[in-house]
DNA sequence: ATAATAATATAATACCGTTAGATTAAACTG
DNA sequence: CAGTTTAATCTAACGGTATTATATTATTAT
């Protein structure tokens, strides 16, 4: 698979980049410049155009090493998922649970948009394989059924996807509030213009999501979901 | 803002549907066509396009009646959540939220990418307030402190949002398996591919997430959910 | 009838993913 | 070394997206 030339200078119509000039791609630098792109621009900046241009390439070019724009996504959510660590296995299964569930929520904050591209591919890829094969094995050692141990997986699954989509969100506004409330002053207003006396509890209650420690919510409703794991394998176990 | 013609023929060219022949456009009849082209052909039927072809007019005419795509799908999204019952509010704490809940999902399964819309879109709008309203209401009166109250009702919509987000998609590749392998089977074959003695949980487990009884498996999760909710709840009052 | 305004259309901009076919560069083969 | 094959990229195009400025038509009001 590996190409090397031999005469690095030929006909060079165009720039020329002294060593390699012309070294093919590969869906590993692909995937590397999507990061990169990811990390400055948030999903809007993965187009096949900008990645193409990012390696100095034509867009059609990268069809040559993928099929299509989804794989690239789907290359891209497992280059992601290698960052996140997988806690030691002879802990208790609600610690390991738990360590796993901060250790990807931290992994998923590292990325914008992070969550939509994990949501939106299919999870068939060794690290993301093994990170559900570290979920299943806790969840049986802990005592769950065989049936009850997939849907209490995606039930965690779903509550970090949830609330790193949620925090997201709002620490985007909050940023945006302090520069240029320009448009955001617009949707504000539309809250306001609402009959205020019809939502007593929302306008009481909606304050507490402005200002927050992420960490400690976090926590709050982990706690929450695995004390109802908890209450689950209780009943089972008497039933 | 009701305009009627008084002579019914002019000019007239073009077509000429009888009565009303011109009646201007308003929100509410671009929000019905946009409803009957998500039933029909999902989130990808729903272009500016597609749904001014669907109205007999041209694309650029719907922003004379809003101000971009985005308002139109927080307009959809309204209308979406009308149909969602609001249980009685004497029931027990628990009864309505299980109750809401599986109005919830049942209102989200009625429209192909229902959960997309409403998780894209801004929930300031009278009718999606109420409900939220109704969650507050609800946990306030179970006995929550303020500060976790929109934390939990946070949960309750993540879980509802990546619970039925999961049953749309098994649901559709159940489908297509039915119809037409083709595509499917290039990713199943990813998988086999894959080294299966690394994985031997999710190998195991894999089976039970084809033939599901969705009802059955909902109630599951919900009642995790809230049995965790019920112990917060006594942990907070002891404490 | 005329002027004002309401509603739609035309045309263009700047993107997007994707494909077919031509072209260049490198590697083999005799 | 010459010729052929294969690898990798490019050119050009298709059909799609949201959006905008500007022109045009249709209705209402004076």
């Amino acid at each position: 698979m590996a190409r090397r030339r031999i005469h690095p200078l030929t006909t060079d119509n165009g720039r020329n980049q002294s060593e390699p000039l012309h070294t093919p791609l590969d869906r590993a630098r692909i995937v590397g410049i999507m990061l990169e792109l990811l990390q400055a621009e948030g999903l809007d900046g993965i187009s096949m155009r900008k990645i193409a241009d990012s390696l100095g390439v034509k867009a059609s070019s990268l069809y040559y090493h993928v099929k299509d724009k989804e794989q690239l996504l789907h290359l891209l959510a497992e280059e992601i998922s290698t960052k996140i660590d997988l806690p030691d296995t002879t802990l208790d299964w609600k610690m390991q649970l738990r360590l796993w569930s901060i250790s990807f929520r931290l992994s998923l904050l590292q990325y914008p948009d992070a969550v939509h591209i994990m949501n939106a591919t299919f999870a068939a890829s060794p690290n993301r394989l093994a990170h559900i094969e570290f979920l299943f094995r806790a969840l049986v050692e802990a005592g769950f059924k065989d049936v009850e141990v997939p849907w209490l997986a995606s039930m965690l699954k779903n509550f970090i996807y949830g609330f790193v989509d949620e925090e997201c969100r709002l620490r985007d506004r909050a940023k945006l509030s302090e520069e240029k409330r320009e448009e955001s002053e617009i949707r504000y207003k539309e809250i306001e213009a609402l009959p205020k006396e019809r939502y007593p509890h929302f306008i009481r209650l909606a304050g507490y999501t402005t200002s927050v420690n992420w960490e400690e919510e976090f926590s709050f409703g982990l706690d929450i979901l695995l004390a109802g794991f908890v209450d689950k394998l209780a009943r089972g176990l008497h039933e």
